[in-house]
DNA sequence: AACGCTTCCTGTTCGC
DNA sequence: TGCGAACAGGAAGCGT
């Protein structure tokens, strides 16, 4: 029985355990095929047959039992922001998370503490969607741009999620397929090239260590 | 509080 | 070809 929240995978074992799992940068669940080498950290072997292997080679990724009835104080999940796709989530909330927020909108996206579950990526495509300069302060933007931004991040995310999710590199799902939505980026990894919207060439900047890719003419 | 920088680790790509 | 530098889907932990 699988459930999530935020980026974290929780498989619930019986009434009363649970897996935390988190995939990182660079980690894989997959169902059976061929054993992964060195960097398949845990494997599972599940009634039935069927073999779970968790592979992350960077190992930033994160695998804890928790108790069940406890999962929603676990320290790795309290304190989680607002799901992006659950009703509550519009642009007013959006607006009421980032009053007084000085770190640039961009930031703020990838404070999960905010709203939970947008990564670098969908950060990067969900301003651009909605015109937003990255550079811009989350707690100066107004009640319209979050409205924009919000509806931004839902079909960012609608999106994404239809595709099959991004795959840069090592990202396959659990029969390890790889996802699609890569090919529709309209800005991430897409230093110089020509904005889809006004030719523009695509800028990278850093922002708390993370590259950020946007166009200075549409996102203002 | 809230912010921004550093760190964890391995693999791949890029420029010389 | 080799070799170091830069870079990569994240987020905790630390100072300030």
């Amino acid at each position: 029985e699988f459930a999530r929240r935020a980026k974290y995978i929780i498989i619930h074992l019986d009434e009363t355990e649970s897996l935390l799992l988190h995939l990182g940068m660079s980690g894989r669940l997959l169902f059976d095929g061929p054993p992964q080498g060195r960097h398949e950290h845990l494997t599972f072997h599940c009634e039935g047959g069927t073999v779970l292997r968790f592979v992350d080679p960077r190992r930033f990724g994160l695998l804890l039992l928790a108790e069940r009835s406890g999962l929603a104080s676990h320290p790795r999940l309290a304190g989680l922001g607002v799901e992006p796709l659950s009703p509550t989530f519009d642009g007013a909330l959006l607006h009421r998370r980032f009053a007084g927020r000085r770190s640039d909108v961009k930031a703020a996206l990838l404070d999960q503490r905010l709203v939970a579950g947008i990564g670098n990526i969908y950060a990067c495509e969900a301003l651009f969607r909605a015109g937003i300069s990255p550079r811009r302060r989350a707690g100066g933007l107004g009640r319209r741009r979050c409205e924009r931004l919000a509806r931004a991040i839902v079909a960012v995310l609608e999106e994404a999620i239809a595709a099959g999710g991004s795959s840069l590199r090592d990202y396959v799902d659990a029969d390890g397929r790889a996802g699609n939505f890569q090919n529709e980026f309209r800005v991430y990894g897409r230093e110089g090239e020509p904005c889809p919207g006004c030719g523009t060439p695509v800028r990278r900047i850093v922002q708390g260590g993370r590259s950020t890719f946007f166009c200075t003419r549409c996102q203002r």
